[in-house]
DNA sequence: AACACTATTGACCGCATGGTCAATAAAGAC
DNA sequence: GTCTTTATTGACCATGCGGTCAATAGTGTT
């Protein structure tokens, strides 16, 4: 971990302190969005987080008392702002379960492609064991309401003769699990391996879980 | 985080000291093992992995230099132990893609239902960032073979004309990533949500892959 | 311009824990 | 039993970082 050799031929700015109140958390958590994601929660240094954020450590500590605390604020705004996107799509469960899927996946497909919902996801596989009650909101917000809405659907298809008996909630895994695996891996190997295309997959996925990989036997 | 009261009523046992040289490094890292996948690695204290081997803490580091040391080899470990598996699997790449997917499917399931995989994968996801080097030993020895395996198999089948045409790769992805979602998923909810049933939806998965969702039209 | 209020600061503290090492005692040689 | 070797120990050190707080300086008020 060798340090720059602290060449001070110039000082970091020393910029004029600033007074907003208001404007701070929000900025502070942006920070911690970012250096969360490159580092992990543990070997964050919160002292990072207030340089990125233009502000001195302790001002970190005046709106959020702990590591902890920052950690949890961090989650909720991670989560809030994907609660909007998801309220949309709650729409239209009724379509054809033939549109439905690709337009899902599609639609899981630019979440994650744009978004930091992968870098939190990641954070949350990390940290789930120290952070009990965390893994359990996003439970409860996200994925069991993603996984709710697609097993209704399936079921009302399946209710409909569209498509297969089966275990709706256990096909919603077949649908949803490329998707959450490439977005882990894209996380996990962005600098080891050639990542998959994200609408792409999306696409051949839709086609291949409704259609099947075999061909109609021609023999 | 309390610290229970401190009762000496009984001493923790002061068992015998005893030499052992070649017995501790596995100990140790089976230890290790445990306490990682309990707390994570930066939560981890190398005194109750020592606890844990029956040791004392400096013994620690007389087989493993450092923290990140230990961290390598615990990983190591559990890929060559996993690497064995995989060897055995390498045969008939060639059988009908109809029974080598479910094959597969079961197998995964039962690997990831038995075994420390989840738990390692949950750490690598969570310090692939702090070691990339781990990360890319893991894609090239596990997970690049495993998709180069799959991908192998479905151009041979699309070759013989067994299953559409399409992105090899992705197919793979399609296939595989329901059980890496659903390992990830047993382990961050583990106290949370229902778990799905890993040999269920193998098997269901692997119809699903196969067939696709959408029944005939009987219109 | 003087003042009051308080957001902001950064030097400082304490603790937890990774890492060291001189002392200790098992195990074997004789 | 005595001696040698060295695996093992645990008290100890050093450091990094979470967290504190008296001092400082924006900002609005008069």
């Amino acid at each position: 971990m060798a340090k720059t050799p602290h060449s001070n031929a110039e000082k970091p700015k020393a910029r004029p302190r600033q007074r907003r109140k208001d404007a701070r958390p929000s900025e502070i958590i942006e920070a911690a969005i970012a250096i969360f994601a490159e580092r992990g929660f543990g070997a964050a240094r919160l002292e990072d987080v207030a340089r990125r954020a233009g502000v001195a450590k302790g001002t970190v500590f005046v709106y959020f008392p702990t590591k902890d605390d920052l950690f949890r604020a961090v989650a909720q705004t991670v989560l809030t702002s994907h609660l909007e996107r998801l309220h949309g799509a709650a729409a239209d469960l009724d379509r054809p379960i033939a549109e439905l899927v690709p337009m899902f996946l599609a639609q899981a497909a630019a979440v994650i492609g744009e978004g930091r919902l992968p870098a939190m996801m990641r954070l949350l596989v990390a940290e789930s064991r120290q952070f009990p009650d965390l893994a359990r909101v996003w439970h409860d917000e996200v994925v069991s309401k993603v996984l709710g809405m697609l097993t209704l659907a399936i079921e009302r298809a399946q209710a409909r003769g569209e498509i297969r008996p089966g275990n709706a909630r256990l096909y919603a895994f077949s649908i949803m699990g490329p998707m959450l695996a490439s977005a882990l891996f894209r996380e996990v190997f962005r600098d080891t391996a050639p990542l998959p295309d994200l609408p792409e997959l999306a696409e051949q996925h839709a086609r291949t879980i409704l259609d099947g990989l075999l061909l109609p036997d021609a023999s």
